[in-house]
DNA sequence: CAATAAGCGAGACGGTACGTCGTGTCTTAGC
DNA sequence: GCTAAGACACGACGTACCGTCTCGCTTATTG
């Protein structure tokens, strides 16, 4: 996308003046900052604008819509949204549980959950575009556990073999829906999910 | 306790026109019918009324707004997005297989990705009543889901003491998820989330 | 044959129970005292039959509108807006300065206007009964003026054969449309108007 | 006062797209055409934006009310209520025979009554704004009326020092109110009502 | 004296218009 | 030619009122 923009920019070579990469910016800080207290219903490309210092006009030309907006805000991290760390530590049961354990506590706050639903409500357009930058995008902890899940795979620590993305799925997707939904998990249910996976993937033969 | 509802009861005692079942019953059909073929963000009030023969004043009688006419209708099951059945042959990771199949080959249709997409969108809302509704209803197959694990549980297919609610979320919401984006997981994706759950769920030093 | 049409009659009398004078006189009532103090957009059928304890239907039983409503109040002065005296000294140009000075002072109310507005609003019907209720009706000070100018007529002080109508006209609706516009008229306006119409109807040939 | 006007004028220094006066005229032109053949209950704010290819909110940022739109319709003349031609021949009494005689077949038309009946239920408005425009309107024949009589006075026709707003009125008003109405007088009423102003306003001492 | 029938207060109903707000486009002046 | 500002056409929102309909209940007449 950016690649192509540049592209744009240097066949058409300047002529005028050209767009304001600072007001680019300025919307997507704008709002990364309006999402953190407001949700995507309230959320208005006026007031976005309003906060930018920005015309709407200005919006329009970078972005098809309001949707465009948020998802380019919460997909290229301009918030807060950096979730918890997954250690690598050697043992990946272990890791995973200071990992739910940090989501359950850090993750589960009003700012978040406002974002994330945002970031839902804006993808959950009827729009081919979306869903494909969605279905390519790595949200959240995905690309930090299927790193992880590599280096465990590496070595030995779980059977070669799985489609880690299943796996990614489904460790990390049930956060994701009692994200959106507000309602943190217990203990023993997120030890379960952990504990369900990382024995499924055990090396064939292994006991417990 | 009862002697002081049946109290309030006789003193509110029916005064004027009873509400209209009725009328709340066409609003919620015609809304099943507009969403089989109309996106969240383009479905109105006034359309939903108009479908219902219905005033929009007795729409806002009943619901406080569009989103909540939208979640009543998905989550009460008064659409065809009754989606798959899981079978009970005794084998626990050949029923999850088939049922993947099934829902991979019969979900992942426009229609039901749109309701379903309708049900996220009109679920995520900063509404204290809709997370409470959302977290208390068992959505799409995890009513089918947790039965199916509970007699595997009972009949020492799998080792006890497990979250099953956490066990259907690993099996369950990456199918959501999948779903919204629009995007059916490839087979090899489903096998391993079958199998590692499944595997994860083994009792005991049993082997593969 | 008799007994036939004894029956007949007998049949359409009032079966079951008669309506209600009182609810019919209440509704009057209450729209008198309404429309003192709100003007005729502002009143509602709603709350017309809530301030006389009525139902609406009731109101509907008795008018077929509104407008109905709001006319037969006004017409049948269940209201304070009878308005000024107009006296039969023997001396016409006295008697009407008199009416005007009374007029100016006292029928300018905001109260009086207001009604005043309202009765206008309500008849601005595109209505052929309210056409003929209004044209045919003696508003305001119609009656008192023409009774006057008729005594002053049988008493020779003016000429004979003078539509009287037109006479009440041009007296009588300058100051309704001062009225509605709410801007009470000059000293000087009322009595040129005063003495331009007594002059005009002075016997022929008689002197100032 | 044009200081100042000017000056806040030079501060606000126009920002932002100027107010489109083709669409301030639009309205009053779409509003026009409806008046001739809508009542004013029947004329709405949707209506008459469709009809002017206009915005809802347009009609909204220029005037605050449907009756505002109607009144400045009909006040500015936007419409061929026009009423009819007052001669100036000399001889006052016939021309305003002649006045009333147009008056009588032309003013009488359905579209004019409609016409003027929305004028009247426009301008019946609790509102201080409304009040000062209509007391301070020329309406209808007003204008002309006052004309005429002035040209009178100067040629010493009729005797000098009447409150010829007054005297417009004794002719004028009681026509608006029949047209209102909406029943034409007779033709001796007319001839009446000429008939005493002309002679009350005869010069002192004048003769039949 | 019961049955019947219509009116009663209350309030929900199907509609319609309101006035506001948000979207995405267009039009100014200024840089 | 892009900028901020803001008016524009469009259309949905949620509210208010209209005039009708439906409750449980009176209140008369009539069989």
């Amino acid at each position: 996308m950016l690649a192509m923009a540049d592209q744009v920019q240097a066949e058409s070579r300047q002529r005028g003046r050209p767009r304001s990469e600072a007001s680019h910016q300025a919307v997507l800080e704008a709002t990364a900052r309006l999402l953190c207290s407001i949700p995507y219903e309230d959320l208005t490309v006026e007031r976005i604008a309003a906060e930018a210092g920005v015309g709407k006009q200005t919006i329009y030309r970078w972005w098809k819509n309001k949707a465009a907006v948020v998802l380019e805000t919460l997909v290229t991290g301009q918030t807060d949204m950096e979730l918890v760390d997954l250690p690598d530590t050697g043992d990946l049961r272990a890791d995973l549980l200071t990992w739910t354990k940090s989501m359950i506590s850090e993750a589960f706050t009003p700012s978040t959950i406002s974002m994330a639903r945002s970031l839902v409500a804006a993808g959950v357009q009827e729009d081919p575009a979306t869903e494909e930058l969605l279905s390519g995008a790595a949200f959240w902890d995905t690309g930090r556990l299927v790193q992880r899940l590599r280096s465990a795979e590496e070595r030995g620590e779980i059977r070669p073999g799985a489609d880690l993305a299943a796996v990614t799925a489904a460790l990390g997707d049930p956060f994701i829906l009692r994200l959106l939904v507000g309602q943190p998990p217990g203990e023993r249910w997120a030890q379960t999910l952990v504990d369900v996976v990382v024995r499924g993937l055990q090396p064939q033969g292994a006991s417990d």
